[in-house]
This record gives structure tokens, sequence and C-alpha cells, in this order.
DNA sequence: GTGGTCTAGACCACT
DNA sequence: GTGGTCTAGACCACC
């Protein structure tokens, strides 16, 4: 199942995002083994060394730790963990509104547009 | 003034939206011409090929019209730039909600949390 | 010029403590550029990949900073060059004690040794 | 107990150099029998093909001796072992020095260093 | 020409 | 089979 990319940003970038999500979601629960490199590769359509270069900064984001030769870990930090959704969705959150403001709508605006969304 | 510009994302892309935001705020007002590429370039801070290249774009796209020796104008077409900026909204609020839907936010948080925002 | 690389030591490891010391000896000076990625690699014997990695490792550490499509410059904060040397130079005595220690040397010994020593 | 090994070097050439300093240091005496693979997988921590490579490498230096279905051996071959000791520290103080003179000491540099650590 | 990303394919140490 | 490293070769955005 190949995953589709937004050809204007690097994908690492991209396989970061959804890992993210993917444990904020608990799809990948902590402490747990994540799939392997190969098969990440495999299920995101993308080269081994892309998803090697996403995990390594997952890990140096301390969400993710290697044992070598064995496998990959979501970190059993809690906390880190427990951050991770109110962090992603600040950013989203906070992008959104600037963006909207810059086009000119108010904050009256905006939630009235998203209440009308059919989404 | 060297404008920021995500290191990740092309250059160009990301003058093209800010100059679509300058219409749409009718900073840039139809029919009126707009900055020589050279004053645009000292403006963003960018080389002036990115800076054409994003001009080129918006022409493309039927926002600007290049007259000859003589400079750039934003489209004389009313309904063109009428639906530009239904068109962004659009685009910014499926965007954000999809992203908030993919951390597990249901619509009713969404509004909520935007009614909470200090932004 | 190939550089003989430590076949146990990761290439990338090696060429990061090649570039601290030419930075600790002035050979790259606070705030100049450096060579490019191709540049290095040629000198290195080894491929802009690997050298890449290197030079990004450096720049996670802050001691080197990069300009996209321009070049890559020894970072200009004195404080994080002045230290560069001290820290370089405590790791390296540490090792070299305890190594020596562990095999049985007191410290007076050590001293003695390194007297007698013709480097 | 496991012990710290560095990630970036081979763990069994890191468990002959602890091997070689226990031989040094007489805990493993001249003639006697050192502990099985297994508890020194276990000792270490590491896995016993890991172990039994170390192991077969110090054979193949001379330093152990094997006796089928027994045990291995520290070599009783005195002058092996005499020697042992004085190679390791030219070894090591020469890496020293060559390391503190490539980041700009001099040899009174160094003697001055080692004088005033407290290690 | 410069940094950055990506792919394909390979080898290694380790479990 | 797993993570980690490396090479060769390519393309891109930018200056």
């Amino acid at each position: 199942m190949k995953h589709k990319f937004d050809s204007n940003l690097p994908i690492y970038l991209q396989v970061m995002e959804e890992i993210k999500k993917d444990i904020i979601n608990k799809k990948y629960v902590l402490g747990d083994k994540i799939p392997s490199v190969r098969e990440l590769a495999l299920y995101y359509g993308a080269n081994p060394n892309t998803i090697q270069k996403a995990l390594s900064e997952l890990e140096r984001e301390g969400l993710l730790r290697s044992e070598r030769a064995v496998g990959r870990y979501v970190t059993d930090q809690k906390e880190r963990i427990s951050v991770l959704k109110k962090e992603a969705s600040d950013t989203i959150v906070e992008n959104f509104i600037r963006n909207m403001k810059e086009i000119g709508f108010t904050k009256a605006d905006i939630i009235k547009i998203i209440e009308k969304s059919k989404l």
C-alpha cells in the first residue's frame, strides 16, 4: 500500500508526521516495538534509507529508541507521549488561525465557517 | 526586510502564497501594477530568479498578467479574484479539520479549542 | 589525497573528528566558509552522502551552520569554539588515564612514561 | 551485570579489550581456565556468538588456547603475557600523545595537564 | 556550483 | 532478519 506524499515536502518529514500520528492514535503503543525499517519502507513505498532518516530523527526527538539488531520501540516515557498530542494540536491550531487571519477572517468568522463545514 | 521562509518548502511556493494573500487583502488591487521583480527580491530577501518563478506561476494561474517591458499587473478579471478568498479558506479549513481529526479530535472538540484559543 | 580511516569506526564520525580538529587548529576560522561537500568528499576519499552526514551532525552540535545553495560556515559563536579545545582534551585525557589505570599504572607511572616517550 | 559498550565499535573488539585487561591485571592467571562462553555472555550482556568471536580472535592472537570439550585457558607462554602490558601501554600512550598534539598541545603541555588531573 | 533529498543496492555486526 | 553505514548516481531548488 503506497502512501501518497506531497512532492513539495521531504518524504522523511512526512513519514515522521505519520508515525507521530500513529503514536498519538495509539496504533503504536507506549513501549511497543514498531515495524522494521524494511516493513515501513514497503508500507510507505519509500526507500529504506529514507525511512531510517525519519526514524533517526524521531529517536533524536526522544519518541523512539532503537535496539541494535533487535528493533525500534516507542519510548516508554509517559510524559513525553502525553504532551505529544497537545503539541501537535497547538501547532495545527495556531497555523490555522494565523492563515485565516492573514486572509482577512476574524475569530468569529472562523468559528462560523467550521460549524458550517460538512467534514 | 528579509522574510522568514520555511526551509523545507520551495521558496517560490511560499512567495506565491504571500502574493496571493496580498491580492486577497487588497494590498495589490485589481488591475494595479505590482512591484518589480527586483523590488520583490529585495523585499523578500530572495533571489530574483526565485521571484520570477513565483510570478510566472501566478501568471499561469491567471492571477497576474505581464506587459512586456512595462510591468506585471493583477488580473482585472473580477470573478477570478472574487473566488480567490473562498478557494484559499476552503483549502485551509479542509486541511485543518483533516489534520485535527487525524490526531483524534471531533468537530465538537475542534470548535471548543478554537473558542478557547487566545489568538 | 585519501584519508586513512579506521575501518572499525563509522567514517562519518571520523570525519567529524577531523573537522573539529581543523576548527580547533584554526585551519577553518570562526565564521569562515568551509569547503563544499563535494570537495571534502574528494579530499577524504569518501562519498558525498557520508560527508553530508558528518556535516549535518556538526551542524546539530552547533559548530557549523549551512546556507542553502551558498555553503557551510564555521559558527561565529566565539564561546562555542573556545570550549571546544577544552572539551576535546578533557575527553582524551580522561580516556587515557582510565585506560592506563585499567591496566595497572598509577598516575606517577603515567607521568614517567610520557616523559620518557620519544614522540 | 550488563557491560556498557560503545555502540559505534564492534562489541567483539570491546570484549577482547576487556579480557586482555583481565589477563594483564591477573584476574585471569597464566594457564588458568577462563569462564565459559555462556558465563561470559551473561556477564557482558552480549550474545554468545559475539563472545565466541572475541575468544576466537584472542586465540588467533595466541593469548588463549582452547581444549575441546574442556574449556579455554590463558596461554602459558610466559613471554607472550609479559609483553602484553607493554604493548598495550605503548599503544595507549602513542594514541594519546598523537591525539593531544593534533589539537595543538606540546609534550610539556601534556605533562602539566596530567599532573593537574584529579583522576 | 551548493546544500538537500532520494533511490537502489550492498555489506556489517549482532540476535 | 534487524539496525546502521556506505557507495554511486541522480534530481531539485537556489544563487
